[in-house]
DNA sequence: TTTGTAATGTTATAATATTACATATGTCAA
DNA sequence: TTGACATATGTAATATTATAACATTACAAA
């Protein structure tokens, strides 16, 4: 299920650019809001950003949220590139929590078998109101 | 986590229609494709298609595969509206496989509790290859 | 019947993603 | 060093997916 374990990569110009962006931002960012961020930096072309985000994404740097069509940088020191991974997302203030154990491993290894299926990427995403946002909309 | 149980609806002429379209397909189908499908019937915008799908989509009687942006019929009688359901995805013939169970259940519970998050939407999509197209691959 | 809600039709446009092709850059072996 | 290959980049055009805005119609409840 994994493609790749790094402990050190050069990453080029580009790629360094998107992923500074990425944890800059620190919540879901689209492809577009990135070029616009990198614009000044000489970005021009939304191509530019998807080329950095497939670097990435294979080097467990950044993860894409399919629900969101939105990229976000690994919050962990490196993912094992496409290792089984969650994303609980508050649909309020846009926290993401990136949860990464043997939960969630587990899970995914017990519906693939169960299934019968060779895996080779998931996604899981549950979308809510974290903690802090539900208990404003209570009161 | 849920908003509708439903046993009996009337749906109107276009939902009956994308429906009946979802199901003949038999596995995803993007707006676009729906669209096309559904043109010789007097459709002609995608906003007609994605209204139809919105209201099948909280029936129970489809959904959403966030990582395809695509559509299924419910391979159940009817699922509980947005209830907790792992789609296992063919990338090779495109079958699909719902899986509805308390395995599922128990595991959004259990991520919606660690996490802290007041849960209103899960998607769960675990992509590879399906045990007869793994077979034909190896041979 | 009237009044409100949901569904529909239609046009335009926004947002996301990829194709195609040209150029440059780095790496490794001869 | 040079040639050759793989990888990265630049750029324009276009494909694909989704929504906004507004007008109209159908239908059910009071």
């Amino acid at each position: 299920m994994k493609k790749n374990v790094v402990t050190k990569v050069k990453l080029t110009k580009n790629q360094s650019l998107v992923l500074d962006s990425l944890i800059k931002a620190g919540q879901p960012s689209g492809a577009y809001a990135l070029l616009d961020t990198l614009r000044p930096h000489g970005f021009k072309a939304p191509l530019q950003i998807y080329r950095a985000l497939e670097q990435l994404i294979d080097l467990g740097l950044a993860h894409r949220l399919e629900s969101l069509n939105a990229f976000i940088a690994c919050s962990h020191v490196s993912c094992e590139s496409s290792a089984a991974t969650a994303f609980v997302i508050c649909d309020k203030c846009e926290t993401v929590q990136e949860i990464c154990d043997e939960s969630i491993s587990n899970f995914l290894s017990s519906l693939a078998r169960k299934t019968k299926i060779k895996a080779s990427k998931s996604s899981i995403e549950l979308h809510g109101l974290c903690n802090g946002c539900s208990a404003i909309s209570h009161s």
